[in-house]
DNA sequence: TATTGTTATACTCTATAACTATA
DNA sequence: TATAGTTATAGAGTATAACAATA
């Protein structure tokens, strides 16, 4: 029982691995992933470099490079904050939002190719895990 | 019809990359991801770094630097193949072998306690969705 | 000639520590 | 003083190209 439950844990984690995996090494997005990630995350507004550099989980130069290179690339825009001159605000542009759907698309291409062909019981048996593994998550 | 394709596409990448993301940043195991790969190849049997650079679909320089990087650290052992003097052969060593488990246990250990409280019923549909997917991986 | 593996070199992403400028 | 961000520097992982040894 117990047992069961470690072995679908690894069944679980390892499955869910196997397809980032295979997702990021054959999807062939315009972005890499910490760019999308960052472009993602400014989806419902801008953000300052400190705020994106706590969400990524990574340390503020680092951010700082992310952001330069973005900035570079036109995909972000940043303008200061007039209340505080030690701030920045880091906004998407419509270039970085087309970048960003595009990499959506390719990966979810990716995994649509995948699907096709699953019988409706099947489709159905993953809509209902996402739904479960979501709850999971949140919890 | 071909649309909720497209959402369920999007739905089990998402989820699948959340729970290899939280994996990896929370389960604290003792190895590199990339280190924990190779020796988890080496499991059922010594292989060649050519082998290894295939499965991990990295370079073979790529390989060769992260096999030197395990032999200093004790957690494979090399020797040279008998029947041809260009080959090598990798293989696991206990501390290895060690060092892989408790990474592995690490993983599952943080999987098992999002996965302990839920109903059979959606255990069963983990079960059976991860079923489906190493299905799909593997066409 | 073809293959296995290594060395040389460079690029990307990451981090820590020290610095500038604002508050 | 404390905070937001940058610059300087270094380490880890990856790649391509050129090379050595063996088949």
């Amino acid at each position: 029982m117990s047992e069961d439950l470690g072995h679908l844990a690894n069944a679980v984690r390892t499955t869910c691995q196997q397809v980032s995996r295979r997702v990021r090494f054959e999807a062939n997005p315009e972005l890499a992933p910490h760019h999308a990630g960052v472009l993602f995350k400014l989806l419902d507004g801008s953000r300052t470099p400190s705020e994106l550099a706590d969400l990524e989980r990574v340390a503020a130069p680092s951010m700082t490079r992310t952001v330069n290179c973005l900035v570079e690339r036109g995909l972000v825009s940043l303008s200061g904050n007039p209340n505080d001159g030690r701030s920045k605000l880091v906004s998407l542009t419509d270039a970085g939002q087309d970048a960003l759907e595009q990499t959506v698309r390719a990966r979810d291409d990716w995994m649509m190719q995948r699907l096709a062909g699953l019988s409706e019981a099947d489709q159905e048996i993953l809509r209902a895990a996402t739904e479960v593994l979501n709850r999971v998550l949140d919890a």
